[in-house]
DNA sequence: ATCGGTACATTTACGGCGTATACGTACACA
DNA sequence: TGTGTACGTATACGCCGTAAATGTACCGAT
């Protein structure tokens, strides 16, 4: 029916995830429907599915791009690769953290496909990241059951603290909701620690705690 | 029109729960709908609503049964509180391990969920988590900043750790399928590093691994 | 000039979903 | 006998993902 607009550039993969990551970071994961990302690129819904794979298929491009977007950064860091093995790992984790500060709603994802996706099913720019880790350490003479543990401690490190920094602990909501007012009664009356450390809490971590727990555990599994 | 039969017991929230944990430990978290879940407690869709506020009131009340779950056991444990912070840190975080392990679908729902709810929206069962930690480390003399710090590492680990040695690294799927054919090829081709260490990543971690990573941590905080 | 082929996008349709709203049914207690 | 209350149902709406069939425009070969 509709005649083609010929001015406008052709769907692609990248600009379906573009518009994705966008989206998902304006309103969220479950915001994300295949019927509004068309919308946004003024094309019908069937048009993604020639690039995308369906909406698991543009999930995984998601993945895909963020950590892409790490390695990015790690390639174009001037100074190069850090001359000590540890000094490499808080650049890598470095890059991750910021990376996944900066897209908070990717995060169940990852979490939900590190339980399903087989390795050889993961996006390349995935696995560059252990490849990473994994070839540093041995460089350094690190022994090989060694190398995999550190590197396991390292993503749920990671993972972990960007997980449980991500959010304000102390929010301000619509204060009139009482179940909001009640929760904070409850919260006065039952947990007095809480209470009481909540300002502490409230200021979330930081970078500096991101990096002196790496290290702790870096330095408890003997890496130089 | 259907009239209700005297014999079933009556629907409660702790039924609806039970049942959608069930649902959710065997297909996963996305497989679970409200009409299949009603289906399987043979009732209509929408007498779910009478108890449990939505979908979303279900998915909040699953956090809520997992941690209650694991305040279980640790109130029935015999041997009651561990005489030094660490040992108890070690008790508690050994516990929340093996109930995440147990459940391994919820994961993408505490990762949202911490995002997103506000302190004093949280279920009770949730909170006594931090309350339990907070106070035994000040108990131990551990000044505010450090438990507070102590909390959070010791809460990213935990959940971290977890995500990252859920699954198995290396599945064997349908080796059919052309794509995972090329996934492994090219694994083997551009992941050198990956490619070796293969057989030890496969093997997982463990809770030993889970406790030294802990206890690195703790080290690093000055934790006795 | 015409003819296929191919790359790109649309149209239509189906079944499933969450849930607002209105309605029944059974029982307690007056 | 009547009326409220607790519990469950019926119906309906709009949104979703996507299989299958259908255009539309442009290509190089005839």
């Amino acid at each position: 029916m509709a005649a083609k607009d010929p001015a406008r550039q052709p769907l692609s993969r990248q600009r379906i995830l573009d518009a994705a990551l966008a989206m998902v970071d304006r309103e969220g994961l479950e915001a994300l429907s295949m019927r509004k990302l068309a919308g946004e690129l003024h094309v019908e819904p069937m048009s993604l599915y020639r690039y995308a794979d369906g909406k698991e298929g543009v999930f995984e491009g998601l993945v895909e791009l963020v950590f892409a977007e790490a390695h990015a950064v790690l390639d174009a860091d001037p100074e190069g690769e850090s001359p000590s093995a540890r000094g490499e790992i808080h650049r890598i984790g470095l890059a991750l953290y910021r990376v996944a500060v900066s897209h908070p709603h990717i995060l169940p994802l990852l979490t939900g496909r590190l339980i399903t996706v087989p390795l050889a099913r993961r996006p390349t720019s995935v696995l560059r990241l252990p490849e990473r880790v994994l070839t540093r350490l041995r460089a350094e003479g690190v022994d090989d059951r060694t190398a995999v543990d550190t590197y396991r401690a390292f993503s749920a490190w990671v993972l972990g603290y960007v997980i449980v920094d991500m959010r304000a602990v102390v929010d301000e909501p619509d204060e009139d909701d009482p179940a909001y007012r009640y929760g904070l009664h409850q919260l006065h009356r039952d947990f007095p620690m809480l209470r009481e450390l909540a300002p502490i809490l409230a200021e979330g971590g930081a970078e500096r705690q991101f990096l002196s727990g790496l290290d702790a555990l870096l330095d408890g599994l003997g890496i130089p």
